[in-house]
DNA sequence: AAGCGTCCCAACCGCTTATGA
DNA sequence: CTCATAAGCGGTTGGGACGCT
């Protein structure tokens, strides 16, 4: 049984819109707002329209300073790292450009960047020679999407890290190859369409990230996987029911959710949810950016590496990584016994986090963030 | 000019999330 | 806490525009 329908849909008129349609929702709203209900205004503006469809007509095409037309090289490149960092996330990364709605950027998407990029991919490296990123001839039979995460995947990618010359990491370390080894940011992204059509044209499934690396290094600023300030947060936590069994994205008492409002790039969203990491907060929110560690380790306390990690700083990263797993089984609640030192203090907006964090309606975390990184 | 295929984008559909009772 | 409903979101699609033969 489906819900209900939001309108009428007998005594709607569908399909484009006309111009005087146009002139009589942008005269109500301009003159009443939206009064903050989008199902009663057609009938109060005179709109023969489902609530939904004057939503939409005002929020992509009537309202002001809408940017239509030619997207900047600076937009693309804002829209190619986002998608690599947080897939197909359109509304954030919408919210990165201003006058441009998700809609745009993924009908844009969809129809051009994908291919331009495409078209800038270095060619695929000769399956006998030795690689920059030599398991990829090992991977070829990779599931679309998602696959089981063993959790093993958390250690095999800090096992070999390889150094690309397509990335420019700050500290010197590549991000990317050691991904593209791990098989996980193939199968943990929300890209699947993407490979997916990669693979319908027969093209190697890594074409892309070595086209992003690409395109990044060949654009007038370095900036995917490479920011010294960013925090790059892959996926999200679990769906709302999942939230309330207990699962990752926990709900907090000032209305955010970890996994979903959280969720943002730049220095501002780990500040955010760092300095909100006090006591029972802090539990939820950390449990979300850090619960990736694999089932068999028990994950009480989750995420207060946080605060452990700056201690480490200096370590290298598979150090580091063990190091994190071992104080995984440390205190429960660290950040409220540190007598309310919020974390900010301690981490510093070098830390860049890559990874997925995928739950089911169990408490067992399914797939794990992976890279903890300085 | 006609027919056909492809591209593009506005709009729709239905699922998820937010919110308030 | 649950439930109902509105809003938000992202995948998909219909059909017009365009280009090629």
């Amino acid at each position: 049984m489906g819900r209900a329908p939001c309108c009428d849909k007998a005594n709607v008129k569908k399909g484009p819109w006309s111009p005087e349609e146009d002139a009589k929702l942008k005269e109500y709203i301009e003159k009443s707002g939206t009064g903050g209900n989008w199902i009663a205004l057609p009938q109060k503006a005179g709109l023969k329209r489902c609530g939904k469809s004057c939503r939409l007509r005002w929020l992509n095409y009537l309202r002001p300073n809408i940017k239509h037309g030619e997207f900047s090289d600076e937009e693309d490149k804002i829209i190619c790292t986002l998608f690599a960092t947080i897939g197909s996330r359109w509304s954030i990364i919408a919210a990165q450009l201003p006058g441009r709605t998700d809609n745009d950027i993924k009908n844009y998407w969809n129809t051009k960047l994908k291919k331009k990029l495409m078209s800038m991919a270095p060619p695929p490296p000769p399956s006998h020679s030795h690689s920059q990123f030599p398991s990829y001839h090992h991977h070829h039979q990779r599931k679309p999407f998602p696959s089981p995460s063993p959790s093993s995947l958390l250690y095999s990618p800090l096992s070999a890290p390889q150094t690309s010359p397509f990335m420019k990491s700050s500290t010197g370390f590549d991000m990317i190859s050691p991904l593209l080894q791990s098989n996980h940011l193939l199968a943990t992204t929300n890209s699947s369409s993407l490979f997916q059509s990669l693979q319908e044209a027969g093209n190697n499934n890594n074409t892309f990230l070595n086209t992003m690396q690409y395109y990044n290094n060949n654009s007038n600023n370095n900036s995917c996987c490479s920011s010294s300030s960013n925090l790059l947060v892959f996926g999200s936590g679990g769906t709302q029911q999942e939230a309330s069994a207990g699962a990752s994205c926990s709900s907090n008492s000032d209305g955010s959710c970890g996994g979903q409002q959280g969720l943002n790039y730049g220095t501002s969203f780990i500040k955010q949810e760092i300095i909100g990491s006090k006591g029972d907060q802090g539990f939820h929110h950390s449990k979300f950016m850090f619960n990736y560690l694999p089932t068999n380790i028990s994950s009480n306390g989750g995420g207060y590496e946080a605060a452990m990690a700056d201690h480490h700083h200096n370590q290298n990263l598979e150090e580091q990584v063990k190091q994190l797993i071992i104080t995984q089984s440390s205190s429960d609640d660290m950040i409220s016994n540190n007598n309310n030192k919020s974390c900010s203090d301690e981490y510093d907006n070098n830390a860049l986090l890559l990874g997925n964090v995928v739950d089911d309606s169990s408490k067992d975390v399914q797939e794990k963030l992976m890279y903890y990184y300085y």
